[in-house]
DNA sequence: GGAGGGTTGTTGACATGGCAACCATCGACC
DNA sequence: GGTCGATGGTTGCCATGTCAACAACCCTCC
């Protein structure tokens, strides 16, 4: 327990902002996405994980789970459903059984790069605007801090 | 249009972060809520609202959706999932025949007061550990910079 | 005084996410 | 080579949130 119970007014305010930032900014750009591109944004979460050049394009589910950092029920869902959009396709996996690998498919490639221009271009304009490099700097590193506070406390 | 039209390495970095951090904070304060209380982070959202003293543990429906900037049909889905559970009571309005007021219960009141001090030591323990007034104004600042240009794109 | 447009709130259909139970398989160990 | 705990993945159930349609009511303006 700390020495107060409670948040001063200036955490207090801060603290409602961020939630508020929170909610607001992913509406929006799920909406914005949505509207331009018919995506999601846990599709394109999964999309862009399967884009950059050490993935090739496919990924094993589990592993899409833990970059994500999603449970493995989500992951599931998540890819039939885009599987029937044909944006992804499971593949067996020949080494364990069990397994599956989610391949990018050529319209999932041209969805998400269809897609990205838009979306990074929406995410500087509202949350980057103004920012000083340095600032993004201390903006990931409180970031991160909270995620290892996170994590260590498990 | 942007100069640029992609992150940069650290604006990248620091989205990522972003992105994660909420995830994760969100699911983890939604667990200890739940598991220590029985409330859920929007239950919890309600309470608040209704416990100030200008508030009396009463508001409309609206106000109460405005000040969470939720959707009408949240605000009223919400609002029977929590008088099932008898945390709040909805009343007719006499002014207004169409409204409806939202009442905090006895009970409600007891719920949040025993939420509150285990929430908020979360919340410290996780968000503000280690940052100085100056760096919690700093994230507010931010936070009410984002909301403000999302206010003004609408 | 009533027509029409905006509010307030509810509902239903649907998409999503969490949790727990489950099945199949793997791998280590005896 | 069989047993057992851990792992990978799917499914069902439930809670939640969005959107669109609706119903009831308010208010303004003619």
């Amino acid at each position: 327990m700390g020495t107060s119970n409670w948040l001063d007014d200036n955490q207090q305010r801060t603290w409602r902002s961020w939630l508020d930032l929170h909610a607001q900014l992913n509406a929006r750009i799920n909406r914005q996405l949505q509207a331009a591109t018919g995506l999601s944004l846990s599709d394109y979460a999964i999309l862009v994980e399967l884009t950059p050049e050490e993935a090739e394009g496919s990924l094993r589910m589990f592993e899409l789970g833990e970059r994500l950092q999603w449970e493995k029920s989500r992951v599931s869902k998540q890819v039939s459903r885009m599987e029937a959009r044909n944006l992804v396709v499971r593949r067996h996996c020949a080494d364990d059984r069990r397994g599956a690998f989610v391949d990018l498919t050529p319209e999932g490639r041209v969805a998400i790069e269809a897609a990205a221009p838009g979306h990074v271009e929406l995410v500087r304009e509202l949350f980057f605007a103004g920012l000083s490099d340095e600032q993004v700097r201390q903006l990931g590193d409180f970031a991160e801090g909270v995620l290892a506070r996170l994590a260590a406390t498990d």
